[in-house]
RNA sequence: GCGGGGGUAGCCAAGCCUGGUCAAAGGCGCAGGGCUUAGGACCCUGUCCCAUAGGGGUUCGUGGGUUCAAAUCCCACCCCCCGCACCA
């Protein structure tokens, strides 16, 4: 593959770089070093803007600080591991036409190559030879030599992997269990959100078996609300299914059959007969913990497919219930049939729990209240939400529920869970609190998995470790900070290991892969090693655990690993030497889906395993790309890859547009219309500098001093919120900031440049050089300079050439202009000239004293003000208030960015400042302009205009 | 449900932490003018309502509150987006 960028210069540079191998990184004690990097991707598609974005800020951050004189290692590599790319090749191969047509269309695969596809290794080095090309026409300043990718397909990776995992488990990190997952008998394997047609979100939920003796066996009631248990009246199953007998880890019970088949996936069961529901309706099972017997009723609420088909009746606290009971009430055939009627009449409903807003019976007021008559009524589903809700949180059990009674029914709950089992008469059944269907159509269930090894993320000393940590990282932006300890905090144990896809095996137990977002948490680690791999300095098989341990944790003796595994030690003693250089991580960047996951995971294993002074430095997340508004994706046909954003409008346009769309945790919107528009603009930005590398410089302009002044303010806020990783902020500053500041000073100039214009081109295409590298290097180039702009020196505010009164000047002249402007405006008549009245000397006083009011925060006084106006000139009395107000509006809004001295310094030299600039604002407005002081004789002034004339503010009059 | 983020003028999007410079940056779109053989690009001006003198009025999801002063702080409510475990 080939990318062909529609910017002729872009493929010269990426040359370029790579020939003088400037990305490249070594460890160099003279300077500080930085390391910085992004995740890897999973290889099983082309890279998309939305890695664009992440990455391009990655990118951005690396350039600004190897300018900054960082030694800055940018490594990249490719992720392989995983499950997906196996599903995409097994479709493939089941010939699904869907696959295939994404595969050519949306990801352009050749399609003769559509056959080899069927092979996931395949897929992933595909992918990865494509996505190299376009990392590298992206810009991105990779140091290449350390690439890699993963997965036991890679010479190499496996044996960090391996070695990282006998170290989590060495140090007690690991364990083995069971745990459920959401499973589809057919696939025989796990079913992950994305491959399911129906139940997306849904997980599996621990449900209580309630058992009620029944002869020998149990009839097991599947419940979310044990603590209920006390308003039991009576059992409802479904008259018209099937029932067994069944022998669940060593004692019996009696449940729906489907149920029982369920539960073989997560129990050792049995079923030893069919069970009749005649055989069972309107005869008693003993309710536990309150020995009450209870009738076995009919009911068509139960459902044999959900639970255990086995459902205990609490009437006063669950609408199904009490509707249950109505229902069966007014079903005279079935009661005739089943000869109930006495018994369903004596059932009353039995209130346990007290709670705000509802009388005793919550579960009777709703169903009276919504007019339920049948239990099969859609709306019982909604009244047992609320209530259940409602209980929950507010319910408190009553007295009648032995010692539960005053407990809050949340609290209640998990103790008559533990009691029950612990009385061997409780149990446990995972379930699907609602239908799961696999894509292949099959209804899913609950199934435990056994042997499943755990990362102990719940290990409550490792929370801690990583909490502290956490506290001291540099994360951006903050929030993400909270974000991150309520993951820890909710972070349970996590199944680390898998039985299918591509991977690293497990070292102690072959027969699982370590999973992939487990394979994905220290290898930055690698980085700063894998060069020498990379360039044969030793073979993979010598990366020995002993080798590994030295080099990563400084274990062993050096001298006998180094002769063990055959090769120098001064090449262990170098390795662990730049291990150590590189390390910590000082900047990870990243999409804001990856903190409760992977982010998570990989601040845990740092913490596992290396020495505190080890662990990463910084973290900064960003948003994830919208496409003209709408989520990108490939079932929405807005897909688009990084490869073909390049073609369409060039890398640095596609970075720039990137860039400017967002910052924080906002989701960044790529419009077409803002990248066109980009591309305008870095033309415009390249035509300025050829003008000005065409054109003689003249040695000074008025305005030098007032260019340079912003110029320094604009290098220190970009610098600023580079550093705080705000690439939107700064970008555009350094885009759309200098380029209106040197708008304005051309329009000032008329066209005459001095060498400082030529100055302040250079220092822009610098700050411009981490945000569109290309571009900065072409400029650079244009500009006759040697060497790569990419390892200039970052710009660093001067100081001196800060001029507050110089930037106070030109503000003035802006603001007459725009005054001038909006009157012309109101009175809609061009006029032939202007009269600009600067303020009389003696109002300077009053500048001063509105200063001074301003400073003391008294801004509102102003009736000091117009006393001291009226004592000073008792002729303008009628005008001291508006002439005060005026005075106290226009100071307090200079006041801000200017100092008092800078003020009253400019206020003295109003006259000559206006009279400078009448030529220019002549040509500007296209009138004539007469610059005058209020203490003039005889000066022209027929409309009183100069009464109002204030310092900083001139009057105006217009004729 | 739990957790995180957000609602700003025709659209996109700053500002909010650290109240006053906010009718509210910047970009797009639209309108007028300039440049140009023309188009594009570029430059200037305007773009909530009213106004023949730099002014006034009403705005920043909704409703309250704090304050001399609120887009900005506090409270309640409504709405939107994202993550939630095997999926990378």
């Amino acid at each position: 593959m080939e990318i062909r960028s529609p910017i002729d210069y872009e493929e010269k540079w990426v040359k370029r770089w790579r020939e003088a191998r400037i990305f490249e990184a070594d460890p160099d004690p003279s300077r500080p070093k930085y390391f910085i990097c992004v995740p890897y991707s999973y290889q099983n598609g082309p890279l998309h803007l939305g890695h664009g974005f992440t990455y391009t800020r990655g990118d951005a951050y690396a350039r600004f600080k190897r300018m900054q004189g960082y030694n800055v290692l940018f490594p990249w590599a490719w992720h392989w591991t995983g499950e997906a790319v196996a599903g995409t090749s097994e479709r493939l191969k089941r010939g699904d036409e869907s696959i295939r047509r994404m595969l050519i269309e949306i990801d352009g695969v050749p399609e003769e190559l559509l056959e080899k596809f069927t092979d996931p290794a395949f897929v992933t080095r595909y992918y990865t030879e494509e996505n190299r090309i376009v990392v590298d026409a992206m810009g991105f300043s990779v140091d290449w030599r350390r690439e890699f990718y993963t997965t036991d397909l890679h010479p190499y990776y496996s044996k960090f992997i391996q070695w990282q995992f006998i170290t989590l488990k060495k140090r007690g990190y690991v364990a083995i269990g069971r745990h459920p997952v959401v499973w589809c008998p057919r696939c025989k394997s796990a079913t992950g959100d994305h491959d399911r047609l129906v139940g997306e979100g849904v997980s599996p939920e621990e449900f209580v078996l309630v058992l009620f003796k029944f002869g020998d066996a149990y009839l097991a009631a599947a419940t979310l609300r044990p603590e209920t248990i006390f308003g039991v009246t009576n059992i409802w199953i479904n008259p018209n299914h099937e029932y067994v007998l069944a022998e669940v880890d060593g004692r019996k019970y009696i449940v729906s059959k489907r149920a029982a088949e369920k539960l073989m996936e997560q129990r050792k069961v049995k079923i030893l007969e069919s069970v009749r529901p005649d055989d069972l309706i309107g005869k008693y099972a003993e309710a536990p913990l309150i020995g009450k017997p209870v009738p076995i009723l009919p009911a068509d609420l139960v459902d044999p497919n959900f639970g255990t088909g086995v459902v205990y009746s609490v009437p006063a606290h669950a609408p199904y219930d009490y509707a249950g009971v109505i229902a069966l009430r007014s079903n005279e055939e079935r009661l005739r049939r089943y000869g109930l009627k006495e018994i369903v009449e004596k059932i009353e409903p039995i209130s346990i729990i007290r709670v705000p807003g509802y009388g005793d019976y919550p579960a009777v007021e709703e169903v009276e209240r919504l007019g339920i008559k049948t239990d099969t009524d859609p709306r019982l589903e909604e009244a047992t939400k609320t209530i259940y809700s409602k209980e929950f949180h507010e319910g408190v059990m009553k007295e009648n529920c032995g010692e539960y009674s005053g407990m809050g029914v949340n609290e209640a709950r998990d103790s008559v869970k533990a009691k029950l089992i612990e009385l061997g008469l409780g149990d446990t059944m995972w379930e699907l609190p609602e239908k799961v269907i696999c894509r292949c159509g099959t209804e899913n269930v609950v199934k435990i998995v056994e042997n499943q090894w755990f990362l102990r993320y719940s290990d409550p000393e490792w929370k801690e470790k990583v909490k502290k940590h956490l506290m001291r990282m540099e994360i951006y932006p903050e929030e993400v900070r909270q974000w991150f300890l309520n993951v820890v905090d909710w972070l349970r144990d996590w199944a680390c290991t898998r039985k299918t896809g591509l991977g690293t095996k497990l070292p102690w137990d072959p027969e699982w892969i370590v999973e992939t977002l487990s394979d994905s948490t220290l290898y930055p680690a690698l980085y700063t090693i894998s060069k020498y791999p990379n360039l044969n300095l030793i073979k993979p098989e010598q990366l020995t655990l002993d080798v590994l341990n030295y080099v990563f944790l400084g274990l062993g003796d050096v001298e006998e690993i180094a002769r063990k595994v055959g090769v120098d030690a001064d090449l262990l003693r170098k390795m662990r030497e730049e291990f150590l250089y590189w390390y910590p991580v000082d900047m990870r960047i990243s999409a804001k889906e990856l903190v409760p996951n992977h982010l998570t995971f990989y601040i845990f294993n740092h913490v596992a395993i290396f020495d505190e002074k080890l662990w990463p430095r910084g973290i900064g997340v960003n948003g994830m790309v919208n496409i003209e508004g709408e989520k990108m994706s490939k079932s929405k046909g807005n897909f688009i890859p990084l490869k073909e954003a390049i073609r369409r409008y060039g890398a640095d346009v596609t970075r720039a547009t990137l860039l400017l769309a967002a910052e924080d945790l906002d989701d960044p919107d790529w419009r077409e219309r803002n990248a066109i528009e980009m591309k305008n603009m870095i033309n415009q930005f390249l035509r300025i500098v050829r003008e000005i590398a065409s054109a003689k410089p003249i040695e000074k302009s008025a305005v030098d001093s007032w260019l340079m002044s912003r110029l320094q303010r604009r290098i220190e806020n970009i610098t600023k919120w580079m550093e705080k990783l705000k690439t939107r902020k700064a970008f555009h500053d350094a885009l759309y900031g200098l380029y209106s500041d040197w708008r304005w000073y051309t329009r000032r100039v008329g066209g005459s440049i001095s060498k400082v214009g030529r100055e302040f081109i250079e220092t822009w295409i610098k700050l411009l050089a981490p945000f569109i590298p290309f571009t900065a290097e072409e400029a650079w180039s244009i500009l006759g300079k040697s060497g790569f702009v990419s390892v200039e020196k970052w710009p660093t505010p001067r100081k001196e050439l800060m001029d507050a009164e110089a930037e106070l000047a030109e503000e003035l002249i802006m603001r007459l202009m725009e005054d001038v402007r909006s009157i012309i405006n109101v009175v809609k008549e061009k006029p032939r000239k202007a009269y600009v009245y600067v303020a009389s000397g003696w109002k300077r006083g009053l500048l001063e004293k509105a200063i001074n009011l301003l400073k003391e925060g008294r801004g509102r006084e102003m009736g000091e003000l117009i006393k001291w106006i009226i004592s000073s000139k008792p002729e303008l009395k009628r005008h001291a208030a508006n002439l005060a107000k005026l005075q106290i509006e226009n100071v307090s809004s200079l006041i801000q960015s200017y100092r008092p001295e800078n003020l009253t310094a400019i206020a003295g030299r109003e006259l000559e400042i206006y009279k400078s600039a009448a030529d220019f604002l002549t040509s500007e407005l296209g009138i004539e302009f007469e610059i005058h002081s209020e203490d003039e004789e005889g000066l022209y002034d027929p409309k009183r205009k100069a009464l109002s004339a204030l310092p900083l503010r001139p009057g105006i009059y217009l004729e």
